[in-house]
DNA sequence: AACAAATATGTAGTCATTACAATTTATAAT
DNA sequence: ATTATAAATTGTAATGACTACATATTTGTT
């Protein structure tokens, strides 16, 4: 039986390769916008085998057929998000947690660029999760 | 006469030596969002002696004293802004210039992340500018 | 001037990421 | 099934942004 990931990364014109679909799987299960090390350190347990060089090259070419987005919050580590639905990232400064929120997209008024075509939207907020702040 | 940026700088715990003035003087006058080897690249024609070094330190110290905000539109570069009023960044894909907007704070409904303390907000849009599309 | 503290500089090192060549695995043809 | 060909993975070396640290220079104070 295909899994549901082997169907999802071939209509994205992606072949599913056993490293693929695990660094997928890792990425849509965990959702926890892991950098590329930390998807390594986790599956090398499971693959010993692996090199982080797939790892990288993977999540390349996830990103080039737009089925993962790259999270920038913060400016010395790369992250990686499978749901690449428009959500924005909160990033709590205590316990360094990225979570997920939605926001209408059509509520926020822009404004000094009108007529530019708007491709990709990334909101990020940093602070205090309401965890820590009890 | 003192300059403006000498009184700024002082203002905010920051020791205005010349090396501090002029790359902050960069920032502000510029607005070009660089990155740190933008700066030197262009600063050391003037400063001969400048080093790389003593442009990251001061940005560092920039962003400690919280007069220039760290920019994380694209994720192999960190640039930096002397701007901090809370304005979005547009990239445009094409000629890769980074255009200020503003945008009404108030005005985003963000849910699940209710009770969260927010300080810093940032806003990315990538697409392509005005200029371009023509 | 002499001294101490702060700042700037240059070099060496770190770390995330990429380039590239060599293996291994998958696909197609005979 | 065997061979040939292409694609994917791996390991190593290189790159480049950034930092650590020791030294030199500047600034301020006695
Ligand atoms: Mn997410
Ligand atoms: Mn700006
Ligand atoms: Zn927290
Ligand atoms: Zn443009």
């Amino acid at each position: 039986m295909k899994s549901n990931t082997t169907e999802y990364l071939k209509q994205h014109r992606v072949k599913p390769s056993f490293q693929r679909i695990k660094i997928f799987d890792y990425l849509i299960t965990k959702k926890n916008h892991p950098t590329a090390d930390i998807i390594y350190k986790e599956l090398v347990n499971e693959i010993p085998t692996l090199s982080k060089t797939t790892v990288y090259n993977t999540l390349k070419l996830f990103v080039e057929k737009e089925i993962t987005q790259i999270i920038n919050i913060e400016d010395n580590e790369t992250r990686f998000d499978a749901d690449i639905s428009t959500h924005g990232h909160f990033k709590c400064l205590n316990c360094n947690t990225i979570y997920d929120f939605s926001f209408d997209d059509k509520n926020i008024n822009i404004f000094d660029i009108e007529g530019f075509d708007k491709i990709q939207t990334h909101l990020y907020i940093k602070g205090i999760c309401k965890t820590c702040k009890n």
